[in-house]
DNA sequence: CAAGTATAATGTACGGATCC
DNA sequence: GGATCCGTACATTATACTTG
């Protein structure tokens, strides 16, 4: 399927804003082109793309692509995409705390420009389902593999890009779930699908309730539980106040923090307060999502930055060729 | 035949959700 | 709160095969 250019838009961002780091933390190679350009997908069905580039120091440039540009509305895409990208959320806040903070302090000097890249409610879901009960390695494979057989590719100028598949194409295909490795997975991600489908799961419903609220809605769904319902309202509508907490998280706080692991949420809440989703998610970053015993390794010794190697990590997922 | 190498089989870590 | 479930990756061990 071929896209076809529709409009043209510009991004402020503060001066400090890395589109750079912001596409390339967490992101497949086919989305994240390198020196701050890359996709990021709005709509799956039908299909809209924006192709977004750092202009300047602080000016992001947008071409937005779609099947058809009859139903585009610029202002409502670029309120989407920046969304998306984040450059107008104000982080020092959070950054302030994460300097002090016995995890994240290296962190907080070196990716002070970046941002969480936000995605839709549905395939933040799959992400957060596609991460549980499993290694870094496994739960990314398991998205790759989603992407590339229940997905459809689409052409933005010269290049294919891959999408995740909609709701509704995820059912229609959902005998090759398994295929994909996802295993028991299937299930979560079938039910899911078709409460998108019914239309009785409403993104903007959710964001305008709390965070407990929201956390409890998507918990109605069997086999989303509150790690996966926060990770998913982190990823999708930027509700930190929930800390996604699993037991590596629990372990690796309770740690640091000195704190019994029962403590270890409740003491997240205490030091990052509204930030704490962000800040898990920062530390999983940090530690390149290593498994627990070596990621306690590398506390104790103080390395709390992502490694430059070519790891398969949040930091280099980019250069993995599944 | 003994030592080394390739392949197969088995074991275990991983970790959130759910049941009780 | 503890026991159980699940699928894959990686590590370890066992077996088969090759080489000198």
């Amino acid at each position: 399927m071929k896209l076809t250019k529709c409009l043209e838009t510009v991004l402020r961002a503060p001066k400090d804003y890395s589109l750079d780091l912001t596409l390339r933390i967490y992101n497949f190679h086919w989305y994240y082109l390198g020196n701050g350009r890359g996709y990021v997908f709005l709509e799956l069905d039908p299909p809209i793309v924006a192709f977004v580039a750092q202009k300047g120091p602080a000016t992001l440039s947008a071409r937005i692509y779609s099947v058809t540009c009859r139903d585009i509305d610029a202002n409502n895409v670029s309120q989407q995409l920046s969304f998306h990208l984040g450059p107008e959320e104000d982080l020092s806040e959070f950054l302030d705390l994460a300097s002090r903070d016995p995890l994240l302090k290296l962190f907080a000097k070196k990716f002070r420009g970046w941002r969480l890249r936000t995605t839709s409610l549905w395939w933040a879901l799959v992400i957060g389902i596609c991460q549980q009960n499993t290694g870094f390695r496994q739960g990314w494979r398991m998205l790759a593999n989603i992407i590339k057989l229940l997905g459809k590719r689409v052409w933005v100028e010269d290049r294919e890009v891959p999408l995740p598949p909609s709701p509704l194409e995820l059912i229609e295909k959902h005998t090759l779930l398994k295929p994909a490795g996802v295993g028991y997975r299937w299930r979560t991600l079938f039910e899911v699908a078709t409460r998108f489908a019914r239309r009785e799961l409403k993104p903007s419903r959710l964001y305008s309730m709390d965070t407990a609220g929201a956390e409890k809605v998507l918990r109605n769904i069997r086999g989303v539980g509150s790690y996966t319902a926060r990770l998913a309202l982190a990823l999708s509508l930027r509700k930190y106040e929930l800390p996604p907490i699993d037991r590596w998280a629990k372990k690796i706080f309770s740690y640091a923090y000195q704190v019994d692991e029962n403590e270890a949420e409740r003491e997240c809440i205490r030091r990052w307060g509204r930030w704490s989703a962000l800040a898990v998610i920062a530390l999983t970053i940090a530690l390149d999502a290593e498994p627990l015993k070596r990621a306690l390794e590398r506390v104790k010794r103080g390395e709390l930055l992502p490694n430059e190697r070519n790891t398969l990590s949040p930091y280099n997922l980019w250069m993995w060729k599944f």
